[in-house]
DNA sequence: CTCTCCCGCCACCCG
DNA sequence: CGGGTGGCGGGAGAG
């Protein structure tokens, strides 16, 4: 092995090791090769150098903690938290065998682990010190790495630099006011202006190519005209030198993006075109190249923190990578202006829906509570309860609730400090119990109520999950699992569960603007004129036809593809999806008005998972209130707690879980990603298939998925194909089986224990018919926890209580001597 | 093949 | 000027 002395903490690379290979030349960079005949290069040995390498404080702390980080290995996490300790080598070799794949190298599920250290909503008294020292020693990576990470996050405001390795955790409490003001800021540099400029433009020169060469007849030389902006110049901002590039700075600029967009949907090339112009930078082919791979690298993080979800966008030419904005979108409130479609559509229906809203949130959360923190949980939303009336609700739902969380938090986080200890034991049992995933099918829903649903639910959930849960599952992130797991420990106890469970729980925002899209189609038409429809059009250029023939064709794929799958647990292949996991939907939208008044209901939570087990008496309400309009958002809590114990899948950590988005899944060759389809013609070609058109929404971690079954209708069959969805086969599957068409929620709960997972929710439709699972459940639920992006955390995660201290408070000192302060 | 995007060299820049 | 930062782009894994 070779860890061999180390050498302070700069590069400690494989890439040193091969100076100590022997054998062979150094000239070529043999990570994997030394690792074979070495056989040194595990990842636990490289975590070891790293360590070794580290300061010593760091190096002790580690040792402590028993952090070696398999990274790989959830196993261990799941297994046990036994294991705390050192992994073996051996054993742990095993799984580090399988080499870490580059999945799980990439710098999202790093950020998840990341973003798993650290409270999304710390308390204002605990102020939270990076060490980047020890954050890239943790998570076994080189502090380049890091950086790119944090200065995303930067760029968010979630951190800020403090110091010489320094960072401090702010967390996402002002994340909303963030937005806003980058949102102002897109606004004002007409982004959406240049957005469309440069959309049309590829559109054209795609059409040229092809040969139609429709307009300006641009060759390809020419391509990088498009980059330039004929349009006069923008404010843009000022000069660039070094710090214009910044990945600060683009971070910002994309994000912006998706902010001004209506469609919150953005295309790499678009993003990158508009990245260079701005620049003044010549546009050339590798600048383009290179800003593309930033994107990715931002896009990453961001998706880490929940905030945009992969898709590809289809046009006639064919597919286009793009990112979709699923974070909070309303958060300025001025719907009006912004043209929220919300508030412009059925003004009058949310506030009718509000009531029947609150009952779902209620539902929801008591739901939520049951396999969260039960007690906690109903006391919260007891007094949502009380209050029937939405101006009530909006009051104390919001605030009532929201300290509570913040307690519950509190009390949580601390609760896993000290179980950290207890994790060890409690790991044992962590494994979920009864999973049934809940049957329920909620894509009827949308169809007939959509409507009010919508809106309403939208915006409820938009301010509770918002408002209280999120920060509470932003703990752990958006990662959903990651962050349960860290903040959970090994998550096995009930206890521990519980937390786990808020902490978890993923939510997601769903632009609202696209699911009003498809609502309305679903039923018909919304109302004309509404911006949403605007969008659409918009958008429909841009996607297309294309789409819809893929449509329907897409389902079946998937279900037959995904089938087989879906039996499998672990699925390997999970990895890959965000859909894996509980889910929760949210569906922000907000309406004008009423922000004040908004409701805050909501969550929903997605429940499918199995959550049986909860006493879901408040169910039935729902079904009432389904009947009518169909609320249109879930929230999942999922908590995806614990569990992820087990989870052995090795590889897969992979992507974020977390976000995903409304999108039809995406035919066979997309596996993980979704697409997305204007809405309107979603539906067309969902509706003539029938077929329900899945949203996933992923929760943070887990993820779930609505699905949306295009008119209600849906048939039976149709749920085949949803059912299983593709992706999510195995976990979360929410089968909708015969019953989606019903859909409703559905869940029962049985096993709070297992509480830990999501549940989706589902909604709705009128016919409340009994649903029944099929047999997913269990079998499902445990993958659930397997969701790759738990997996790797796993790791961290032990590590991670053990750190949790850092959480806390006491990180601080670590700093790192060397550098000492000053 | 294309799409992603990891890796890490090496330039900046700050103290 | 040494070390923290982080731009940048080669090149390779994944699909």
């Amino acid at each position: 092995m070779a860890p061999k002395t180390p050498i302070k903490n700069e590069p400690i690379d494989l890439s040193k090791q091969k100076i100590f290979t022997p054998e062979r030349n150094p000239i070529t960079p043999v990570k994997l090769v030394d690792r074979q005949q070495t056989e040194p290069w595990t990842p636990t040995a490289n975590l070891k150098m790293l360590i070794s390498a580290a300061s010593p404080d760091i190096r002790d702390r580690e040792k402590k903690k028993g952090l070696f980080r398999p990274i790989e290995n959830k196993e261990d996490a799941l297994t046990g938290s036994l294991q705390l300790d050192v992994v073996g080598d051996s054993a742990v070799d095993e799984f580090e065998k399988q080499r870490p794949s580059r999945k799980q190298k990439s710098l999202g599920l790093l950020c998840q682990k990341f973003l798993a250290r650290y409270p999304s909503y710390p308390l204002s008294t605990e102020k939270t010190t990076i060490s980047l020292d020890e954050v890239a020693v943790s998570l076994g990576v080189e502090r380049r790495r890091i950086y790119d990470i944090v200065n995303v996050l930067e760029s968010l405001h979630l951190v800020s630099r403090v110091a010489k390795n320094q960072y401090g955790w702010h967390g996402r409490h002002s994340l909303p006011k963030t937005l806003r003001n980058l949102q102002r800021l897109g606004e004002e540099q007409k982004y959406e202006e240049q957005m469309a400029h440069f959309q049309q433009k590829e559109l054209d020169l795609m059409d040229y190519k092809l040969g139609e060469h429709k307009k300006d007849g641009y060759s390809d030389s020419q391509d990088q005209q498009l980059l330039d902006f004929s349009e006069p110049d923008y404010p843009s901002s000022s000069a660039n030198s070094r710090k214009d590039k910044s990945l600060r700075i683009m971070s910002q600029k994309f994000v912006m993006l998706f902010l001004v967009s209506k469609t919150k949907i953005v295309t790499l090339d678009v993003a990158a075109k508009i990245l260079i112009e701005e620049s003044q930078d010549t546009p050339d082919h590798s600048k383009f190249k290179t800003k593309v791979r930033r994107l990715y690298d931002i896009a990453n993080v961001l998706t880490s923190l929940a905030l945009i979800k992969k898709v590809h966008v289809t046009e006639e030419r064919g597919r286009k990578p793009a990112f979709k904005w699923i974070g909070p979108v309303d958060f300025s409130s001025s719907d009006e202006e912004r043209g929220d479609v919300s508030a412009s559509v059925l003004p009058e229906l949310k506030r009718e829906t509000y009531g029947q809203t609150q009952v779902c949130a209620k539902q929801r959360l008591a739901r939520h509570g049951s396999f969260n923190t039960v007690q906690a949980s109903e006391r919260i939303w007891r007094k949502a309860d009380s209050e029937p009336s939405s101006p009530c609700r909006e009051a104390q739902g919001s605030d009532g609730y929201s300290l509570e969380i913040g307690s519950l938090a509190a009390v949580y986080r601390q609760k896993i400090e000290d179980n950290s200890q207890a994790k060890a034991c409690a790991s044992k049992r962590v494994t979920p119990p009864s999973s049934s995933l809940d049957p329920a099918a909620p894509s009827p829903v949308l169809s007939a109520d959509s409507e009010y649903g919508v809106t309403p639910l939208a915006h409820q959930v938009f301010s509770v999950a918002h408002t209280d849960l999120q920060p509470f599952s932003m703990q752990n992130g958006p990662n959903g699992q990651v962050g349960v797991v860290s903040r959970a420990p090994a998550a096995s106890d009930v206890e521990s569960l519980q937390p786990a469970l808020l902490a978890g729980q993923p939510l997601v925002y769903v632009p609202s603007t696209s699911l009003f899209m498809l609502y309305g189609r679903l039923q018909e038409q919304l109302s004309p004129g509404s911006r949403a429809t605007s969008e659409r059009d918009s958008r429909s250029s841009e996607v297309t036809a294309a789409e819809q023939s893929s449509t329907p064709s897409v389902q079946k794929r998937l279900s037959e593809e995904r089938k087989p799958q879906e039996e499998e647990p672990a699925t390997k292949r999970q990895s890959r999806d965000y859909e894996d996991g509980p889910l929760s939907l949210v569906i922000p939208k907000k309406p004008s008005d009423s922000t004040d008044m908004a409701p805050p209901e909501t969550v929903g939570d997605g429940g499918s998972a199995s959550l049986d087990d909860l006493p879901r008496n408040g169910e039935r309400p729902a079904a009432e209130a389904l009947s009518g309009r169909a609320p249109s958002a879930w929230g999942n809590p999922s908590g995806r707690t614990e569990t992820e114990k087990p989870s052995e899948e090795k590889d897969s950590p992979t992507e974020p879980p977390l976000l995903q988005y409304v999108c039809v899944q995406s035919p066979a060759g997309l596996n993980g990603f979704s697409v997305l389809f204007s809405g309107s013609q979603i539906l067309h070609a969902v509706g003539p298939s029938s077929g329900p058109v899945n949203l996933g929404l992923s929760g943070l971690g887990s993820a779930a998925h609505l699905l949306i079954g295009p008119a209600a209708m849906l048939n039976p069959k149709s749920s085949t194909l949803s059912s299983t969805d593709p992706q999510l086969q195995g976990p979360l599957s929410l089968n909708l089986s015969p019953v989606m068409s019903r859909a409703h929620a559905i869940i029962q709960p049985e096993s709070p224990a297992c509480g830990g997972h999501p549940v989706s929710a589902v909604q709705l439709q009128q016919s409340p018919a009994p649903v029944t699972p099929k047999s997913i459940r269990r079998t499902h639920r445990e993958t659930f926890f397997k969701t790759p992006g738990s997996l790797g955390d796993p790791v961290l995660r032990r590590r991670e209580r053990n750190q949790s201290r850092n959480t806390s408070s006491a990180q601080r000192r670590l700093e790192i001597p060397s550098s000492g302060a000053d």
